[in-house]
DNA sequence: TAATTTGGTTTATATCATAAACTAATTTAC
DNA sequence: GTAAATTAGTTTATGATATAAACCAAATTA
């Protein structure tokens, strides 16, 4: 009756990281923190947790002379994400729990 | 940007009986546990936890000879369901993202 | 009367999210 | 020119949480 929620996804803040992600080209670790407010440690550590699962892409280079952490989502993201909200509609559309 | 989503419905089991709760007058253990799949120590544990903050009330009784556990969302319940799947929106429409 | 079933609760564990502490280089202030 | 603060993160520690395993009590069946 109730499929799995992904639970690489069902966590605010992975699933807000790939929220942001899914509707731009890239975005850096900077904007990341910006638009999520959470701390740096903390998208750290889900941000590698999230590429671990190939779910999105991390490059690290340079701007001027601060490192620069760059993050992309990848199709495994996408279909992950997709197959996560459609999955979450039987759970907040209570009249599809006949 | 983000809205916190309440920790106490961002749970895949609590929010399943939730939803399941929201849609009927009463629902027994019995029906919880069979529509969700879950163990019956899980899901007396996420009773309790939602019991505790008044998202629903649990009635014990007897059928026959046997107890019954019979729950019901209150007020409170139904209005965090909306709240919940409300912010909810925000991560999974990601047009909103803006 | 021993084993199984019904209907749960309590307890233990393993995972997870998160914050705190830390690293390293750079820039600014004095 | 050097001490303090900032940028841009990573690593580690901790506390909470979800979950399953173990348990309990009564009733039923073999």
């Amino acid at each position: 009756m109730f499929k799995e929620l992904d639970p690489l996804l069902h966590s605010q803040l992975r699933l807000a990281i790939i929220s942001l992600l899914i509707s731009v080209e890239e975005a850096e670790f900077s904007f990341i923190k910006e638009k999520t407010n959470a701390s740096a440690g903390n998208i750290s550590v889900q941000l590698d947790k999230l590429q671990q699962a190939h779910y999105i892409k991390i490059e690290k280079s340079f701007k001027g002379k601060y490192p620069l952490t760059t993050c992309s989502i990848t199709q495994k993201g996408i279909k992950a994400f997709k197959d996560y909200t459609q999955t979450l509609q039987q759970y907040i559309q209570p009249t599809k729990n006949k």
